[in-house]
DNA sequence: GCAAAAGTGTTGACTTTACACCCATGC
DNA sequence: GCATGGGTGTAAAGTCAACACTTTTGC
């Protein structure tokens, strides 16, 4: 068992190792949206049809190649807004993929043994919400399509498997923390709240007890304004409470969060 | 807003990327383990004496860069057993950490202006565990050095965050599933069992509602068999129910579980 | 018998869930 | 008035934490 071949460190000797495998951002971009009839909302995302082989025609994420000067999360924002012209209401790191042929074409697939025709990619992978409010500016691209979150056709490459994954930590995710908050504007009502989680979670949820969920949480403030114009009592607008944002993420949530305040000063970010 | 810039799809004109960014894997491998006089046991993990700059003489975590026929979670397997010839009880993606100046030494740290000496790294790093049974074959090496989680000094690059990452994500999710088990082996008792909940979480358990919270969750099976020799009533055996492992780590956790299976046909795992 | 840990039982505090019911508005 | 969702109250069921107590071994 003892073997007398070196324990590396990094950085390596460059020569050894180069340009074999490329480093791509793609980004899962999720937003609330209305179906035509349906009164509800739902899951949308934004899919790019490949104009190169392999998938040549076929839908795959937004992303591209990670560029020298750009840290992971910054190439994430970027392809965000190169794909919708907005920017983020969150974003975080989904995973890495990095199976050896997951970017051979679709006739390789059954022959694993076969040389991929192309250079093999490693794809970090982040997801993004968008606010509600945003959704309406979102740019209109020939090549990009909105597609159904839970409708979607065989995409190119393995990203249905990463979006299927993506939905999987979002119902776990909005369960725990407070992102749900980060697909509605800097105002909103419980019921809008409401439907984002019933929407996620693929479920209805009880507005009496969700109300004492989401205050017992602490995670919004009463604005003290209403709505007014519905054909019901005038519901009361909430909004988010920054303060305690990002409280339960972690070692890395705190540099998220400090990257958000720096962002919110900048203008970037609701 | 609108910009005429295409939005990409992978994979791309290789010319325009190639080598600019290396890919590494490495790994943050937790075991249990005594410390002299202490009764009770604590996290350890390995760690790799770095030979050249930066950061040379410091301790860094084991890893390498990432072999083109390799896939990320092989890779990390691999890095583990140069490390410490063993095979792992669980492995598990952490986090890809690429900020764009992580690798520069540590004198470029205060201006981050300053252009790194060394090529841009990013760096996927997986996380494992070691069953403590195999813990007393671990191999020796000259260049590594076991340290207490709880006590290490400075390690190199920006790998003091990974594991104090590595160690919250490893406190989360031993609430909420059942990796605990991969720290023992195939057979262990109930205090046994406790004593790794213990020491990741950093706080004493009741025997009583433990011994209830774990049978709940029925990741358990009696064995019948008991421990005799103690200077007291025998505890009994049990041992970990691999039909129920992984049903709750959604999609990618699935695929896992089907390579950790086919692992176990292949004797490579417990 | 005694010490020590294994293992069981019980209780009160707290949380979750279901659902009844009142409130305020537009029509 | 009446339909509709906003918003409050409440009680049953379930979960969780503390701790008393019994069991079984070695010495």
């Amino acid at each position: 068992m003892i073997q007398p071949e070196p324990v590396d460190d990094r950085p390596v000797d460059p020569a050894r190792q180069h340009g074999s495998v490329q480093l791509a951002v793609s980004t899962v971009i999720f937003a609330m949206r209305q179906d035509g009839d349906d009164e509800h909302h739902s899951l949308w995302l934004p899919l790019v049809r490949r104009l190169r082989e392999p998938y040549r025609g076929m839908f795959a994420l937004p992303g591209g190649p990670l560029s020298p000067d750009l840290s992971l999360e910054k190439s994430a924002g970027s392809t965000l807004e190169r794909a919708t012209g907005l920017v983020p209401g969150y974003l975080e790191q989904l995973y890495a993929f990095g199976r050896v042929h997951r970017t051979s074409g679709p006739e390789d697939e059954a022959s694993e043994a076969v040389t991929p025709p192309c250079e093999r990619v490693v794809s970090v992978v982040y997801w993004a919400s968008i606010p509600a409010t945003e959704v309406g500016h979102t740019r209109v691209h020939e090549n990009i399509q909105w597609m159904r979150a839970d409708a979607l056709p065989r995409l190119a490459f393995d990203h249905n498997e990463i979006v299927d994954y993506a939905l999987y930590r979002l119902k776990n995710k909005v369960e725990y923390s407070r992102i749900a908050h980060s697909f509605l504007g800097e105002e909103f009502t419980l019921a809008e709240l409401r439907e984002v989680y019933e929407a996620i979670l693929g479920r209805r949820l009880d507005p009496a007890n969700f109300r004492r969920q989401i205050a017992a949480s602490k995670s919004i403030i009463d604005t003290g304004k209403r709505i007014e114009g519905t054909r019901h009592r005038p519901p009361r607008l909430f909004r988010y409470d920054h303060t305690q944002a990002f409280a339960d993420q972690g070692p890395l949530g705190m540099y998220r969060a400090a990257a958000h305040d720096a962002a919110v000063k900048r203008g970037e970010a609701t």
